[in-house]
DNA sequence: AAGTCGGGGCT
DNA sequence: AGCCCAGACTT
């Protein structure tokens, strides 16, 4: 007879579980939820440097409550799924208000905090048992019990979730819910899982199956589209750049990018529009590629130095590419923050 | 149920 | 060149 699913689970993360994560010394309800935040759809290696920054910076509720949002965005910069950042600062100004709850719904009540993320903090921050069912979960409950259906589908859901009950014992909810994760992150990884070395593999129904490699099966997605534009970098006699602020949802929201054009047929009125005067012809500066989860981003950028004129508030910012460079105070897209580098390069070479 | 939202790591 | 990652939110 073998030991509960849980229980060779647990004794296996005493040994070979991860216990010296950022996040977990010291393991606060506050650096839990930024960590659950910044983890969601991220990797662990992806977010750290940014966690150690942002707690640098932010190391309280209060002060993130009494941040600006520019300086919140600017330390997610790079980091992506930017609404992150701004639930992240909006629940953290409710918290400051109301205190921090210790409930799976009343951490659920809060921008940015779904049901696997509310589950993960009162479970790391509170110990108390909490059900999660993240990425890493689903893969080894999708390969344990061998479901073969697609994950997407609402049936599939409801039985992963119930699965997750099912295994997730009354004690050690800290331990449990770190010790599921890990085993998804280092030994039921997707590619060559680690069955050899897996506390669970001798009931596990996928292993037992030989079908490993084509579990959890995934709806087929659809091929993404491209997205031709132009990207427009103005620079100023004295060689600032101007920024303009993203809307608040969509693509970068919220955060400062180059103006962009649907074709290059447009920049001359998107300019005269900014109030600017063009000096001398457009030039060719490169392309900015970027793929995205559901379409890909391909942009000729088109430069040229303008003429002051009344850039009016709130059209845009000018910025002077060496801070961008280093520590940008606002919010910068990855790919934007590539483009500056190259052509701050660019510029010093010719120099 | 499907679409939107980033960026990087891995195969 | 795709797939996936400590998902949530909107339509």
């Amino acid at each position: 007879m073998t030991a509960p699913f849980a229980e060779r689970l647990l004794a296996w993360f005493d040994d070979h579980g991860r216990h010296d994560l950022p996040w977990q010394h010291p393991r606060t309800p506050y650096r839990v939820w930024v960590s659950e935040i910044m983890l969601q759809q991220t990797q662990v290696a992806t977010v750290i440097p940014y966690f150690e920054r942002f707690m640098a910076r932010f190391p309280d509720i209060e002060s993130l409550a009494a941040a600006e949002a520019d300086d919140v965005l600017s330390l997610w910069s790079g980091l992506g799924y930017y609404a992150r950042a701004r639930n992240l600062h909006a629940a953290a100004r409710r918290l400051a208000e109301s205190g921090v709850p210790e409930t799976v719904d009343g951490w659920a009540d809060l921008p940015g905090v779904g049901p696997s993320t509310a589950a993960a903090i009162v479970a790391q921050a509170f110990d108390r048992r909490a059900v999660i069912l993240d990425g890493n979960v689903k893969r080894v409950l999708a390969r344990h019990a061998a479901i073969d259906t697609p994950q997407e589908t609402a049936a599939t859901q409801r039985r992963l979730w119930a699965l997750a009950d099912e295994h997730t014992p009354a004690t050690r909810a800290a331990d449990y819910t770190q010790a599921i994760m890990d085993l998804g992150a280092t030994v039921c990884r997707r590619g060559k899982p680690r069955c050899v070395v897996c506390p669970v593999s001798e009931d596990c129904e996928a292993r037992r199956q030989d079908r490993q490699g084509e579990l959890p099966v995934r709806r087929q997605r659809k091929p993404k589209p491209v997205r031709r534009r132009v990207l427009l970098w103005l620079e100023d006699g004295e060689g600032r750049l101007l920024l303009e602020k993203r809307p608040a949802t969509g693509i970068w929201g919220g955060l400062a990018c180059p103006p962009i054009v649907e074709r290059a047929e447009d920049a001359d009125e998107r300019i005269a529009r900014l109030g600017l005067h063009r000096e001398g012809e457009w030039h060719h500066l490169g392309f900015l590629r970027h793929v995205f989860s559901h379409f890909e981003l391909d942009a000729e950028v088109l430069g040229v130095t303008v003429e002051h004129g009344g850039l009016a508030e709130g059209q845009g910012e000018w910025h002077r590419p060496e801070r961008l460079a280093d520590a940008p105070p606002v919010g910068l897209p990855a790919p934007v923050q590539r483009l500056i580098r190259e052509r701050r390069r660019a510029s010093l070479g010719d120099g």
